[in-house]
Parts: C-alpha cells; sequence; structure tokens
RNA sequence: GCGGAUGUGGCGGAAUGGCAGACGCAUCAGACUCAAAAUCUGACGGUGGCGACAUCGUGCGGGUUCAAGUCCCGCCAUCCGCACCA
C-alpha cells in the first residue's frame, strides 16, 4: 500500500516551494494575460466561503491561462476608504487607520489560505496616501476640464449614515450601505460631470465582452431617449415654458400642461385666487421624501391658474403643478396628452380635464376611454394638417417639424444625472480644492499632491451638512494657492468610489512617484482581460471605472477608454434554504476549518463544484466529502499506477484524448462546475480501465495532474513530482495539454432503437455503420417487439434509430 | 407596471432536438472489523409486478417534429433589476 494522500503535508510543502520558486514570473517575452478580481474593503468579519467562490474562480483561470503560456497579471488591494471601514471604527471605538491596518493584516492571511497568485508586489491600498495623490489628481484634471464642478442642490441624504449620496447609491429610495430611508438635504456640493460622457458610456458598452444583463442595465441606467423641445407661450404674459416630450407626433392633443413644484416658474404662474393654493402644494411637495412619492402614486396637483397656448394650433391649455413631474429630468415640465399617456390619463381623468384623442385605435376614435392608447400605432386624426398620417412614422418626422416651424428643437434627454461626488464624512480621500474669496474654488497644485488627511480625535459624522474636517481650525485655515489671500479648505471628502474606479490601473507600475502609471507599463499590461466580481457594482463601480477610464483616456493618461474587456459575475453563496450568510442569521460558514479538515485544494473544488458559477448556490458542507474522496481516489490511482510502466493501448488514447478535448472545452464554456464532473468522471473511468487492464499508462496520468492543476495546485505539484515530470506543473514548459481530435471517437457506439420515439432496445454498432445495416441490426435487437407496418426508418449515425410503425 | 433570470429525484445539479437524472451529497443493503469510523461493492424518480417488464414523469396548458427538459404560443410561481424619466 503506497502512502495516502496527506493533504496537510502536501500544501505546507508547496506553500513554502513557491515561495522560493515564484511560478508566474515575467520574462519579457510571454504575452501579457490580466485577470482581476473586485479588491474588497477589509471588513472586521474576515472572509467566509462565498468570498472565496469569486477569488477561486480567478485563480483558476488565472493559472489557465499561465499553462497556456501567459504572464498573468493576477493583483490584490484594498477598498479600504469609505463608510464600511469608518462605521466599523466607530462601532468599535477604534480609529478607522488603525481598524483598516488590522483588517488588511487579517483579510490578506485568510485570502492567502486560497493559495492563489496574487502578486504582492503589486498591492494596492486605496487609503495610502501615495495611493489617493493619484485619486486627488485625478479630480484636479477633472477640475480642470470642466468636469468637477460645485453646485447647491437639494441632493439625496441619508440620516443614519449622515452623508450624502449619489444616485447610484439609493436603492428603492433607501441607503445602499445601511438601508435607511433617504431623504432630501440642500447642499453645497461637488459634482462630477458623468453625463459629458452619457453618449460614449452608452455607445461603447458594445465594444464590451460583459454579461447581456450588467449592459442592460447601464443603458436602463444611462436612459437615453429621443425626441423634441416645445415652446409654450404663457397666455397674457412674456414668459414661455419649454416641455420636453418623446411623442410630439400627439402634439394636438395636448390638453393641459404640468409642472414640477420645483419649477422655477411655478410661483409665479399663480393668480391673486389660487395664490395661497399654489404656494401651499410646493411647500407639502418639498416636504414629502422619496420613498412617499414613489409609494403613494396617487395623483395630485393644484391648478395655478395660468395658461399656456399650443404652437401648433393655438389652443389654450390650463398650466398645473404635479409632483409626478421630476425637476431634473428634462425641463421640468410636460404637455399631457390624456387619451395616450397613462399618467396623464389619470391625472386628466382624476381632475376632470378634457382628452382629445389623435391616434385612431383600430382605424376609430373610441367612444368612452377607459384607458390610455400609448401605442405610436394609428393614423392621426383631429390633427389638423398632420391627419391621416401614421404616428409611427410622425413620431420621428415631428422634431424636424417643429424645428422648422420655429417653435421648439429636435433633442435627446438622458436619465444619469451627474454624480454627486462629495461626502460629509472623515475616512475619505479630502477633496484637494481650496476656497478662495478672491478666486473662487482652486484646485490645489499638483506638484503638492498629496492633500493628507489630517489625524483627528473626533471622526464621528456631524450630520449637519458638514464633514467632521470643518471643526480642525488648522487645517481648514489656508492660504490661497493663486493669490495668497487667507483662504479655506474644502472639507469634504471623496466617495469610496473614487479610489475603486481607477485601482486596475495602478497595480501594474503601484509604486511609481511619478504618474499613476507611466504610459509605458500602461501600453503593455493594460487594459484588464477578464474582470471577476459580484454583479451588485452594475451601474456603480463599473459605471463610474467606464467613466474615469474615458477621462484618462482623454487627457492622455492612458492609450484605451474601456477599462475591463471580459466580465464575469458570479453568483453569491447562501446558506441553508437560500438564506444569505451573515453574521447576525448565524449562518456563516468559515473556510478556516474546511481548509484544515480537507486542505485548500479540496475547498477550491468544491467551491467551483457547488453549482454553476454564474448563479447563485446554496452552500451545504457536507458535499465538500465529495471532492476530498476524488482527490483521495486520484491520488491513490497514480500511485498506483506511475511505477508500472503500462503500454497504452487503443482505449487508454481514446480516453485521454476525449478527456482532454471534454475538461477543455468545459473550461473555456466557463462551465466549472461540469470541469470537476468531469475530472470525476474520468477518474471513475480510469479507475475501471486500470481493474481490466492490470493499470493506466503514465502519459494519461501526465495529461490529468496537468489540467487538475489549475482546480488542485498542491496535490497538482506533488503528484507532478511524483509521476517524476521536470519543473513545476505550471511552468511554461509543461503547458495545457492537447488533444487529438482524430483519436477521440470510439469505433463502436451502443444507440438506443426506438419505436415511435420511445426506446425499446439499445445496439452497438459501429460508429459510422451505413443505414441500411444499422437499420436491419436495430430490427434484429427489437424483436418481436416490431409489429404493425413501417411507415418510416430514422437513422442519424452514433445518435438514434427510430423505427416508426402504424 | 416594464425588463431579465430561474423552475428537472430526498438534496446540489447534468444533458450540440436523439436512451432524462451524468457527477456528487444523503439514504439503504452487503464486504472488511470484536465494534465503530474510514474504505470497497451494490441499490437508489413515481406507480404496478416475485420477475424479465409495463406505465407515468423535467412548473401548468397547447403546438411543431419520426423524436421536445431543449424549439414555438399562452399561462403560473420564485428571485433579481428598474420603476411617475413624459
Amino acid at each position: 500500500m503506497s502512502t495516502p494522500y496527506n493533504h496537510k503535508e502536501i500544501e505546507k510543502k508547496w506553500r513554502k516551494h513557491w515561495e522560493e520558486h515564484p511560478i508566474n514570473v515575467n520574462d519579457g517575452k510571454k504575452p501579457k494575460y490580466y485577470c482581476l478580481d473586485m479588491f474588497p474593503y477589509p471588513s472586521g468579519s474576515g472572509l467566509h466561503v462565498g468570498h472565496w467562490r469569486g477569488y477561486v474562480i480567478s485563480d483558476v483561470w488565472s493559472r489557465y491561462k499561465l499553462k497556456q503560456g501567459y504572464y498573468v497579471i493576477h493583483p490584490m488591494g484594498w477598498d479600504a476608504f469609505g463608510l464600511p471601514a469608518e462605521n466599523y471604527a466607530i462601532k468599535m471605538g477604534i480609529h478607522p487607520s488603525i481598524s483598516t491596518a488590522s483588517n488588511i493584516a487579517n483579510i490578506k492571511r485568510q485570502i492567502n489560505e486560497i493559495a492563489a497568485i496574487y502578486d504582492w508586489d503589486m498591492e494596492v491600498n486605496t487609503t495610502d496616501p501615495e495611493f489617493y495623490k493619484w485619486t486627488q489628481w485625478i479630480f484636479v484634471k477633472m477640475f480642470k476640464a470642466g468636469l468637477a464642478y460645485e453646485k447647491e442642490m437639494p441632493i439625496n441624504w441619508c440620516p443614519s449614515c449622515k452623508t450624502g449620496l449619489a444616485n447610484e447609491e439609493v436603492v428603492n429610495g433607501k441607503c445602499e450601505r445601511c438601508g435607511a430611508e433617504v431623504t432630501k438635504k440642500n447642499l453645497k456640493q461637488w459634482m462630477l460631470k458623468i453625463t459629458a460622457y452619457a453618449d460614449r458610456l452608452l455607445a461603447d458598452l458594445d465594444k464590451l465582452d460583459w454579461p447581456e444583463k450588467v449592459k442592460k442595465m447601464q443603458s436602463d441606467w444611462i436612459g437615453k431617449s429621443y425626441g423634441a423641445e416645445v415652446d409654450f407661450p404663457v397666455d397674457g404674459a412674456d414668459e414661455t415654458i419649454t416641455v420636453y416630450t418623446t411623442r410630439p407626433d400627439t402634439l394636438y392633443g395636448a390638453t393641459f400642461m404640468v409642472l414640477a413644484p420645483e419649477h422655477k416658474l411655478a410661483k409665479g404662474l399663480a393668480t391673486e385666487e389660487t395664490r395661497a393654493a399654489v404656494e401651499d402644494y410646493i411647500f407639502k411637495s418639498s416636504m414629502r421624501s422619496n420613498v412617499d412619492r414613489m409609494q403613494d402614486k396617487e395623483k395630485t396637483g393644484v391648478f395655478t391658474g395660468s395658461y399656456a397656448v399650443n404652437p401648433l394650433n393655438g389652443a389654450k391649455i390650463p398650466i398645473w403643478l404635479s409632483d409626478y413631474v421630476l425637476a431634473d429630468y428634462g425641463t421640468g415640465a410636460i404637455m399631457c396628452v390624456p387619451a395616450h399617456d397613462d399618467r396623464d390619463f389619470e391625472f386628466a381623468t382624476k381632475f376632470h380635464i378634457p382628452i382629445i384623442q389623435v391616434i385612431a385605435k383600430d382605424g376609430k376614435e373610441i367612444e368612452h376611454m377607459t384607458e390610455a392608447y400609448t401605442e405610436a400605432a394609428g393614423t392621426m386624426i383631429n390633427s389638423g394638417e398632420w391627419n391621416g398620417m401614421e404616428s409611427a412614422v410622425l413620431k420621428k418626422e415631428a422634431p424636424e417639424m417643429i424645428e422648422k416651424m420655429g417653435f421648439g428643437r429636435k433633442t435627446t434627454n438622458y436619465k444619469l444625472r451627474d454624480w454627486v461626488f462629495s461626502r460629509q464624512r472623515y475616512w475619505g480621500e479630502p477633496i484637494p480644492i481650496v476656497h478662495c474669496e478672491h478666486c473662487g474654488a482652486v484646485p490645489i497644485p499638483e506638484d503638492q499632491l498629496p492633500l493628507l488627511l489630517p489625524e483627528v480625535e473626533s471622526y464621528q459624522p456631524t450630520g449637519t451638512g458638514e464633514s467632521p474636517l470643518a471643526d480642525i481650525d488648522e487645517w481648514v485655515n489656508t492660504t490661497c494657492p493663486v493669490c495668497g489671500a487667507p483662504a479655506k479648505r474644502e472639507t469634504n471628502t471623496m466617495p469610496q468610489w473614487a479610489g475603486s474606479s481607477w485601482y486596475f490601473l495602478r497595480y501594474v507600475d503601484s509604486k511609481n512617484p511619478d504618474a499613476l502609471v507611466s504610459r509605458e507599463k500602461a501600453d503593455q499590461y493594460l487594459p484588464v482581460d477578464m474582470y471577476i466580481g459580484g454583479v451588485e457594482h452594475a451601474v456603480l463601480h463599473l459605471l463610474y471605472s467606464r467613466f474615469y477610464t474615458k477621462f484618462l483616456c482623454d487627457i492622455g493618461a492612458i492609450d484605451f477608454d474601456e477599462p475591463f474587456q471580459k466580465l464575469f459575475n458570479q453568483g453569491m453563496i447562501n446558506g441553508k434554504n437560500g438564506i444569505k450568510m451573515s453574521k447576525s442569521k448565524g449562518n456563516v460558514v468559515s473556510p478556516d476549518d474546511l481548509v484544515r479538515d480537507y486542505g485548500c485544494d479540496s475547498l477550491r473544488m468544491y467551491e467551483l463544484f457547488v453549482g454553476p458559477p454564474e448563479l447563485d448556490a446554496e452552500w451545504d458542507d457536507r458535499g465538500i466529502d465529495g471532492v476530498y474522496r476524488f482527490l483521495n481516489r486520484f491520488w491513490n490511482l497514480v500511485m498506483d499506477n506511475k511505477d508500472k510502466d503500462i503500454a497504452a493501448t487503443d482505449e487508454m488514447i481514446r480516453v485521454r484524448n476525449k478527456m482532454i478535448y471534454d475538461i477543455t472545452t468545459r473550461l473555456e464554456a466557463f462551465s466549472l462546475n461540469t470541469v470537476i464532473s468531469g475530472f470525476m468522471e474520468y477518474n471513475n473511468k480510469l479507475i475501471e480501465i486500470a481493474k481490466q487492464s492490470g493499470g493506466v499508462d503514465k502519459q494519461t496520468l501526465v495529461d490529468f495532474v496537468s489540467m487538475l492543476a489549475p482546480f488542485a495546485p498542491h496535490i497538482g505539484e506533488e503528484l507532478w513530482e511524483q509521476l517524476g515530470q521536470s519543473g513545476s506543473v505550471f511552468d511554461k514548459e509543461n503547458p495545457w495539454p492537447v488533444y487529438d481530435e482524430s483519436k477521440m471517437a470510439e469505433t463502436e457506439v451502443e444507440i438506443a432503437v426506438q419505436i415511435n420515439g420511445k426506446t425499446k432496445a439499445v445496439v452497438k454498432i459501429a460508429k459510422d455503420a451505413d443505414k441500411e445495416n444499422a437499420i436491419a441490426a436495430g430490427k434484429a435487437a427489437l424483436g418481436d417487439k416490431l409489429a404493425g407496418t413501417v411507415v418510416k426508418e430514422i437513422y442519424v449515425p452514433g445518435r438514434i434509430i427510430n423505427i416508426v410503425v402504424k
């Protein structure tokens, strides 16, 4: 009996060996492959088996690429600024710089248990001044390019986190971080003009090999629409109200107009009689929270007392105020066509406003309208000179017609808003701006960066709309970099997304003091070829990173404008019954015990075996026994056969080639769970062959080990050595095995024989048997089960025989 | 409301339109053992039958096809995303 599989000794041995003999070295000749994980924030609770999943997937892929001869860039770092780190520090009563450092140390230790080929020389940490120097530098560049600007406006405010939030951070009216209901607060904010990139962010999605779901989420979030602006004069006044509409074809059907209560003309449109009601409505709207406005869809509104004139036909239509019109989309005012819009229909019905149908439905006018007809399909009616036109055609042509008629213009609109970039919190990059009475907002000169985050004793959020930094007089008071007069520093900090929007560029040149990344290294090693992480960042980090990359490309810092060529979103791992793993639910499975009892290799393989990588999975501790038993059985197979010197039979050669083919195609398809079951199938098969033939040839075992190694690297290296192979199994001299298609095919196959599509027998025939012989063999196998008149005989070589009888 | 994903044994899951349930977990039986664990061998969708076998079976209802988990039409359920964007 040979030595049994001892994961502890083997894993210890090869960890030490890899430390002394790195396997992923850049010899300057190999092509690069950049495989990136979404870097974690250093939470206090450490990793659970769910976190392992993405890291294992990316490491398996990296090692596969390594064996294909690439120099693999596979770095790891820490997204250490931001709310989670700061909230944890507050809870524990430790300064965030201290808790962050100790959390990083702990998580780094845990991550190393995965045995991934991370290159720790590249490690980055967003809170390192040498890193955030460049986060600030990018902000300064954006400021100089006019993309960072200050604006006072009502923004999303989380009363629990005590900070402003970007639109992307508000989920169903609640804070993305803590779940508290988001309110509005009027604050002077730094904004990033991401809208300037809306068109490119939308169009370039086509270039990306990303899951359709994420592309869809981004394009919906950008929300481009095509339509027209139309100018409506206010009856008896000098004012004009411009509305935005995507349905200019229905202009004749406009029977009223609605302005957002926040519209700048809203108050002025009130008459003597309506003033009190209008002011009351505007005030009440301002008090309603987002959640209120979203949940309560019952339309409210107030008539201003004024009328607008439809520029097309001169009709006077009443102007109303209602909070179903959003102030910050389009022009904050809409023309309302109740016959052809659900919301307008509801409003008109409630307030008894006339409804004029302008598109015929099924060729006629509806007698008693009970709901709006919203299709742009049908002939125009009640529409003056437009009568008889097809609405679908008119919808496209109307914007230009209106433009020619001189009371409007063709235009597009986006749902995407500029990015609220200020946070009223301590633990973030200080915004490198000085406010000077004479010069206004002045950026800190680039050669004076980084602007260090000052050490403070009280870093708790104030809740007043000011950052804790505002209390540090000696830091706030400074001089203007332009005129030298006394000036005050900006006290808000950047959001967590600032560092993560560009960190992937820094890895390949992480210690460069002169540039965020040298152009030389950027050209050589970037962009990212494969990005692996959760789907939760679809419209946050992944959108912001694309924006930053495009900007940095525009200023010549880099030469590509999309950061991530290919994206893979792994599913979450949940606890029993699909309940999300969390400390409070007490269902967190720690990898530490599993590594101890089964070894890193078994856990890595089970992380993949647990289910299709793109879907959520339920963790079941017992399942790991299966892969552990497989590794034991395979270990024994190799140890029993390595010195036997068995000559390969035709069957062994065939199985070997088929095995390489199966494993490779499944891996290329990213079907990692079936790669693992494939290993198990072929292990079972080889054990069977060994039983029958007295052993298995060595080459088959060598190829098996070669493919297994990226999944289970320790046992892979050990068996590689046991098989007497030279070097590391990951050396480029030991590439991923190739299959010979001509040697895969079986000469004889078992195929099913069916009568009317139901299998009645199985027959073994030559794979390429001709129809006559095959049918004859099939009929023979059926014997007297075949009764009745044969109507049709179907034979698909290697697949099926089907006899159709009556 | 709109959009997307998913639905297969006790469980996780597998199936280029071609023998549904590979692979694994759990369970049961047997071998080994004084015994247990580990390991090995076998059984393992439902119903009927001692049995070879028959019959039903991939969320539900239709359809296309010699043949449907897979393709088409219409539903249902669960999950996710968006949600008054004019």
